[in-house]
DNA sequence: TTTTAGCTTCAGTATTTCTTCATATTTATA
DNA sequence: TATAAATATGAAGAAATACTGAAGCTAAAA
């Protein structure tokens, strides 16, 4: 999963990027709302955690922000207050979620993971496309009832491309999704031929049909019919 | 165990966590039905011990939630009311038990763990799978009807894992489940491979199936099937 | 006190995955 | 069709992660 923290405290901040980061996600953050902006214009993400009470100004720009955009970004909002009010203006511009400080930062992945889930599986926790189905929690992927094993970077890429499926993604938003923003690349895309490469060859081994598309110059598609 | 209280007489709330905690169990905490409905969105417990006169609304509520939601907590009522109405309403809308105040924090346990057992294990109080039984009263585990002695972490961890089976587990969460939140780790998870190690020895040694897998850069699952 | 079991740390090793590189193939376009 | 750029591929080196056995530490038990 690829997440953006906005949040000004800096001892917070880490805390939330090395735990996700630590379990194989993609954690980026960033400390004031206009970084913020800057970030998302540029960037896309599963899901931003958000606090409201910023140095320039409330968290609320964001998800306005986000809205004007038509991004689909996930936002879990963090915040000091715990008033009603916040909730529900939080809710109203668009969160998916709210939570109080101070939290336990396993109770903030919980509800990272129930969002995504939400917006992007289907009630059995499984993402299914045609031959190809998607366990979540097992991490597992099978097709045509057999499962195939994907390294991490394998199935980040699978789920990435089943989420966009028939839209052409760029290699720069592969690479940027997959390795985060420090990722410095000047125009060498051979991890990305290797580990398209990979996934290739294990899907068709399993006698999946041939979705993953080229664009020569752009990118790549997933084939959705 | 893993318990949520929902009770707003602060006295009796602190109470409760604190007797529960104090026996290893994990023991949290809400004082209005909003809060309860949030936590039980994202999280699991074994038990639900559930005050019915809230500020915001009848607990009675919670229950329905869980019904609609399909989970399948287990819930005691607390409540001050002792009308024959409300008991039956309450075990009607899915309550487990229903204990009138006041009462002793030692009843209240004796419930709550005679509903776990009556929900968890089977008429012998085992909790299996495959060749691997777990007695929980007597924190004893047997393979292929051979007992094995476990230390404490390694019978933790074996719990968590089968009642966690077919998932995959952070090592993060894995420390969690086994230290508490406050455990600061900064990527030094050589306590967690030296116990895995171990509980795989053990289960190995008395001809388990190789069920601990690791998953490489995440965390293990245990396999079910 | 001594003994012991269990927990943690550590260093060395093994394994898996990621990246790089050299070479081959494909594609766009002049 | 010729050429250059982009993409694909297989193999090998580099890096990250996981495993192991042993040793030190701690707290409880004898």
């Amino acid at each position: 999963m690829k997440l953006l923290v906005i949040e000004d405290e800096q001892g917070i901040r880490e805390n939330i990027v090395n735990y996700f980061n630590e379990d194989g996600n993609i954690c980026e953050s960033c400390d004031c709302l206009s970084a913020a902006i800057d970030k998302l214009a540029v960037f896309d993400y599963d899901c931003v955690l958000l606090d409201i009470g910023l140095p320039d100004g409330e968290g609320f720009a964001v998800l306005e922000y986000l809205q004007k955009q038509i991004k689909n970004e996930a936002v879990l909002i963090i915040s000091a207050r715990n008033s009603l009010n916040d909730k529900l203006k939080g809710l109203n511009v668009g969160a998916d979620d709210y939570l109080t400080k101070p939290f336990h930062l396993a109770e903030l992945k919980a509800r990272v993971v129930a969002i995504y889930r939400r917006r992007t599986f289907n009630s059995n926790n499984n993402l299914v496309f045609n031959e190809i189905s998607i366990n979540l929690p097992g991490r597992t992927v099978q097709v045509n009832q057999i499962q195939i094993t994907l390294t991490r970077k394998e199935y980040d890429m699978l789920l990435y491309f089943i989420a966009n499926k028939g839209k052409v993604i760029s290699k720069n938003a592969i690479a940027e999704h997959l390795w985060g923003d420090e990722m410095d690349m000047h125009n060498n895309f051979d991890f990305i031929y290797t580990h398209i490469k990979n996934l290739r060859k294990k899907l068709l081994d399993a006698n999946s049909n041939d979705y993953l598309k080229s664009i020569y110059g752009i990118g790549y598609k997933f084939m959705a019919e």
